[in-house]
DNA sequence: ATGTATGCAAAACATTTGCACCTGG
DNA sequence: CCAGGTGCAAATGTTTTGCATACAT
């Protein structure tokens, strides 16, 4: 269980610690900013702070256990890290998120920092994009 | 002259405005943050709020006339749009940008998002590196 | 016990907004 | 003249920090 990632990384066995990573284990979503996490810690009942959420992940990030995204608007989203690389197609109506990878596109970036003298160390990658799901409420086709 | 890009944005022609634009246009690294742009104009004598400032990229921005971009950081960065798409690595190190453009990227971007049925509107592409500038204190190489 | 973690409130930032005054056309 | 623009200060939204208390080992 978690625990043993927790002890891995150094960290205490603490029970914010172990509700956040539950709720990113959990979440249908996977994406989820410092606030949805709080407030489903708050639906559950538990008496967590803010800060204690955002100190959380901080770690975690630290750790390798999550990653932290940038997508357009202010507030940071994070995902459980699973070890495979990719990137994100993001809708614009529903804020749904999508991951892929594409080889090709991490083969042309790699050129594209050598032909300009970066030693790559990372990348960010985010489409954005109207989804065409059912459920997207403000759907075009 | 920068005149014509305000009167035709529908922006009446001010002081700020053209200092702005100067600023942009005359900036050897083409990518500024609003505060850095507040410190020119403050070094150049011009007494304009960080506000206007702000105000007055946005407006450009929705103008078309320049572009706002979301590095690591927490900073906006702002770039003269010049018409040509484009992506950018930035250097983990010094903070340089240089900006690239690859069809084979652009298109496999397009094909990612169709086979996830997003209709794409846009993208955001930053690689991150070192650099192996001269002029870059941290350098590996 | 003892070093870490947490909660709360306050601070720190980047950015936006309200409002009275100024300015361009 | 007058709508629109600007400066300043205050508000906002997100994330971080200080500090006294609580907890895991």
């Amino acid at each position: 269980m978690e625990t043993q990632n927790l002890k891995k990384a150094g960290l205490k066995v603490t029970l914010p610690r172990m509700k956040i990573l539950e709720i990113l284990e959990r979440s249908e979503t996977r994406h989820l900013t410092a606030e949805a996490i709080y407030r489903e810690l708050l639906d559950s009942g538990e008496e967590i702070g803010l800060a204690t959420v955002y100190r959380v992940l901080t770690q975690f990030e630290a750790a390798g256990l999550v990653s932290r995204l940038h997508f357009e608007g202010n507030q940071a989203v994070f995902e459980l890290e699973r070890g495979r690389h990719h990137d994100h197609i993001v809708c614009n109506e529903c804020g749904r998120v999508e991951e892929f990878f594409d080889e090709t596109i991490e083969q042309r970036q790699r050129e594209m920092a050598r032909e300009h003298g970066f030693q790559i160390k990372d990348h960010a990658l985010v489409i954005y994009g109207d989804c065409m799901d059912e459920s997207c409420p403000h759907r075009v086709a």
